[in-house]
DNA sequence: CGCTTAATTGATCAGGGTCAATCGTGGTGG
DNA sequence: CCACCACGATTGACCCTGATCAATTAAGCG
């Protein structure tokens, strides 16, 4: 709203094409609830200040969660990649934006569905508690990398977060821009170019190409993400 | 553990003075679960690896939850104070520590009690689940500060965010020491210092003491805050 | 094969950190 | 009651990390 720079479409969310009747995970409880939404690559999922009626799990593909700041600014709080829930907020209004950052496949839950669903079945209700203490967790541990960390300390732990949650622990494929980083670890884009082409001199990890680093001493990130 | 300056005493915690069956707000299905602590200025609450075994509601006082690294920095997580609700977390072991800013009142709650409690009445759940929420907003509020604003834009939220909790909303009463402000906001106690001068100088505020503060123009906070 | 956008690298600058001295205040004991 | 002490807060001088401005290179894509 305040500004045109920023959040492209006030409302305009939810224009991914939908299939009904998801056949994924057929033993939670949840999924009679969601349905397949697929967006492609820069596509907002949703807006900040709309309205908040829906959560959603990754299949594939990563999605970034953000805010903007009335001066242009952006602040990443998030990526989600396949199997992460995302989309919870409190209140009726959406806090954040959520954008495809890849191509990605989500199945999109409607908030009152699942509330019904939590009625009858307990391990409902328990789950969506779970899932809300999770990004409590991850936003407290966000915080804590933006508070006193140099930009080497932030790049190293960032990188490893990746990689424990990436199939190949040694190679990792970015699939954010180095904006997307810079936004999400409160540096700029020089500035993460710069430090992954330090890192890369100091033997702890190697480009690969711009969009695949391999780890080569994983070790010594974890001493610099202390 | 990895540190012999910070965390203090690993488990020594809850050593407050315990005053069983609270009579503050009977109305509220979680009061008969609940217990009143006391604890004085500086103690600890519960220790960053300890045992994740209850939350707290505070009655009066104030009450800073906070990780530390292991080269001795902290990270203040958050201040509660009157009524407000922390402790939760994911897991079996806590992944902050809490300490008393001031002297203070807390109502301690047993978490299985309270899960017992929520089996019985649904609303109890509901009310779990809100408090979890509120943390995660929170958190991601603290995160956004954090990420890329300047010394001057964190103070002036920090003041705002102070007085629009606090019964008077022109003079606010700080609690905490520079150095927790610092903390809080990944600053120094010198650049707090020298920015709350500085506000002071630009008009912004007035220094009525080093621990009271009165906004002489909200509204120019806002604007710096953004 | 150009065209566009992302990424890297360099040079310079400024905001905030660090080190150090001083001030102020509240608490204690003579 | 006042002198002293201890600790928090303030202020100053200087330095360093990361931002900014600018140019170049690399990589997709029609």
């Amino acid at each position: 709203m305040a500004h045109p720079a920023t959040s492209p479409s006030p409302a305009a969310a939810l224009t991914g094409r939908m299939v009904w009747m998801a056949s994924l995970s057929p033993r939670e409880p949840l999924h009679a609830a969601g349905s397949v939404v697929h967006f492609p690559e820069g596509r907002e999922i949703f807006a900040q200040g709309g309205e908040n009626d829906m959560f959603f799990k990754v299949v594939s593909g990563v999605v970034r969660t953000c805010k903007f700041l009335n001066d242009g600014r952006r602040q990443i709080e998030a990526f989600y990649s396949e199997g992460e829930v995302f989309g919870f907020d409190l209140g009726s209004e959406r806090q954040l934006s959520a954008e495809a950052v890849s191509e990605c496949t989500l199945v999109a839950y409607r908030r009152a569905s699942v509330e019904m669903l939590a009625q009858k079945d307990m391990t409902v209700g328990r789950q969506l508690f779970r899932y809300a203490m999770q990004a409590m967790t991850r936003a407290q541990e966000h915080a804590l990398l933006l508070g006193r960390r140099g930009a080497a300390e932030k790049v190293a732990a960032f990188l490893l977060n990746l990689a424990e949650q990436s199939a190949d622990h040694r190679n990792i494929a970015l699939a954010m821009t180095r904006q997307d980083i810079g936004d999400f670890l409160g540096l700029t884009i020089e500035t993460v170019s710069r430090t992954f082409s330090q890192l890369e001199r100091d033997g702890m990890i190697e480009l690969v190409s711009a969009r695949l680093v391999r780890l080569r001493n994983p070790n010594a990130l974890e001493e610099l993400a202390a």
